[in-house]
RNA sequence: GGCUCCAUGGUCAAGCGGUUAAGACAUCGCCCUUUCACGGCGGUAACACGGGUUCAAAUCCCGUUGGAGUCACCA
């Protein structure tokens, strides 16, 4: 068997879409697991909406998650150019137009867009059994006709002539086999009046130059799959495995859309997620592994990839189950990259000369996202405003009256104290714990709240007191004895 | 509306004719614990419906219903 070779094919209009994201994984993978060669090529056929950032975004999404592709326009394996609009100047894509002109394969098409809009008004006001498709208007003109207009100089479109009877039966790796009427297939159009190929040719010619194996794509894709194959056959081509993916949806199950939020690479980055988390979780949308284990990296994904497991029914993206997975993945980071990542989360909020460090760590196992890390620790900078009713703890038995005491017994203890550090604290509290004989929560309930001020916080009391230091804990125990002799 | 595809808990999903119908997220409860987390244990919860085929159907076939995708000189 010959070498696979899949293509990444983006068209650089904006954000990189997760449904995107995951054709360019199931590329990459289906690739890498055989040793193959993963292309990326870009198609910016469509001037109008081609935006040039949309470029450095491809490629910093691909580096960020770890999809390097083998050849591409900065990487030459022979097959280039590897970017549409390159390949056009040769004017190859209207030399293949052309051949199957000459086939009887295509046809000149000299409609205006009036016409075309008339006729596919008129489609819509019949009984509903018009097919909106193009006509074939053009098909009969004659060899002169077509020659005196283009000579002319009339604008043109070059349009695929498909039969009107019979039915074509095309083979994907997932679905099997899909037949359709042939009637049902419009004459789509290859090469535009501006000369550029319509993705649907560019792509058919340069998969096929290219040496693509495997043409993975979205299952929106599905029904135009017959007329692809169409012109693998017109050309006499062989035909590409093709493997389409079941959708991505939101929670409504309808496509995801820029609305939903995170739809983009760059909006789940931008809330938090990292690139490793996307890619696991996206592998996951759509296919499965045959062990029973979900946290997978980008390597360990290439040993266990195999696409015929990937599922025919769409999939939700679902953000708790993301979140998850990324709470998961910073547990198991190591603290030094959790810091860069963090460290600028907690600034944010932080301004006092803490040890950000420290906070750091204590958040660590707390977060599922880095925005999360805002609300837990806000606390340090500024005690928040708190009602006394917070001292009364059900499960620790404690209540105004008992924490008062507790705070009035610790604070003399605390003022002489000088190691602030976790086990320092810790010693004095225990030691005042057991010489009263209480239960722990009964003196680090009250010490806690006091010191922080809210019902739930990262770290107990010895945490949150170490880095506080001795100035503002005695500070905030003090407050706390205020209330609670006010109350 | 035409065409195409899809159909196991709320979500992701295992399952390929014989299972007590996995697992994960979420949810609920318990344990651990100075709170919250983490961790551990357990619970609730599914084969859309109707016909076949078969000794036997979540698994195969047909229909119904429901959902999605697509119908551009966009990709």
């Amino acid at each position: 068997m010959s070498k696979i070779r899949t293509r990444f094919a983006p068209s650089p209009t904006g954000k990189m879409h997760v449904g995107n994201l995951r054709t360019a994984l199931y590329e990459y993978l289906i690739a890498k697991h055989e040793n193959g060669t993963f292309v990326l090529r870009i198609e910016d056929t469509d001037q109008e909406r081609f935006v040039p950032e949309a470029l450095d975004i491809i490629y910093n999404t691909m580096k960020l998650t770890g999809l390097n592709h083998d050849e591409g326009p900065d990487k030459d394996g022979g097959y280039g150019p590897y970017v549409q609009s390159e390949r056009m100047k040769s004017g190859m894509y209207l030399e293949y137009a052309k051949e199957l002109v000459e086939k009887g394969e295509a046809y000149y098409c000299f409609c205006t867009r009036e016409r075309l809009e008339s006729l596919r008004a008129s489609s819509t006001t019949e009984d509903g059994k018009e097919i909106a498709k193009y006509d074939k208007h053009c098909l009969n003109l004659s060899k002169e006709e077509v020659e005196a207009n283009l000579k002319a100089g009339m604008p043109y479109v070059i349009r695929q002539n498909n039969p009107v009877s019979g039915t074509t039966t095309f083979h994907d790796a997932i679905y099997g086999d899909i037949t359709v009427e042939n009637e049902e297939l419009d004459d789509m159009i290859l090469i535009k009046a501006d000369g550029y190929p319509t993705y649907n040719f560019a792509n058919v010619v340069d998969d096929h130059l290219m040496g693509i194996t495997h043409v993975v794509r979205g299952n929106e894709y599905l029904s135009s799959a017959p007329k692809y194959n169409r012109l693998y056959e017109a050309f006499g081509w062989e035909v590409p495995e093709y493997v389409h993916c079941p959708i991505i949806t939101d929670e409504n199950h309808k496509k995801l859309a820029k609305r939903s939020g995170h739809a983009s690479v760059e909006d789940l980055l931008g809330q938090g997620f990292l690139p490793e988390t996307i890619v696991n979780f996206v592998a996951l949308l759509g296919w499965s592994p045959s062990e029973d284990r979900e946290i997978y990296s980008l390597k360990e994904l290439e040993e266990v990839f195999d696409y015929h497991h990937i599922s025919k029914s769409p999939a939700v993206f679902d953000i708790t189950k993301a979140k998850w997975m990324n709470g998961e993945y910073i547990k198991a980071m190591d603290m030094e990259r959790f810091l860069e990542y963090a460290l600028p989360v907690i600034r944010e909020t932080v301004k006092k000369e803490y040890d950000l460090t420290k906070i750091a760590e204590l958040v660590k196992t707390r977060i599922e996202v880095f925005p999360d890390i805002k609300e837990k620790i806000d606390f340090f900078d500024e005690l928040p405003e708190y009602d006394v009713a917070m001292y009364t703890h059900k499960k620790m038995k404690t209540n105004s009256e008992n924490s008062l005491e507790v705070l009035q017994e610790m604070l003399p203890l605390l003022e002489e104290w000088e190691d602030y550090s976790i086990a320092g604290i810790e010693s004095l509290c225990k030691e005042y714990i057991a010489k009263k004989e209480l239960k722990n929560g009964r003196v680090l309930w009250p010490l806690r709240t006091a010191v922080s001020g809210k019902q739930m916080t990262p770290g107990g009391a010895y945490e949150i007191m170490e880095i506080l230091g001795k100035e503002e804990s005695l500070v905030r125990i003090r407050k706390g004895i205020e209330m609670l002799e006010n109350a």
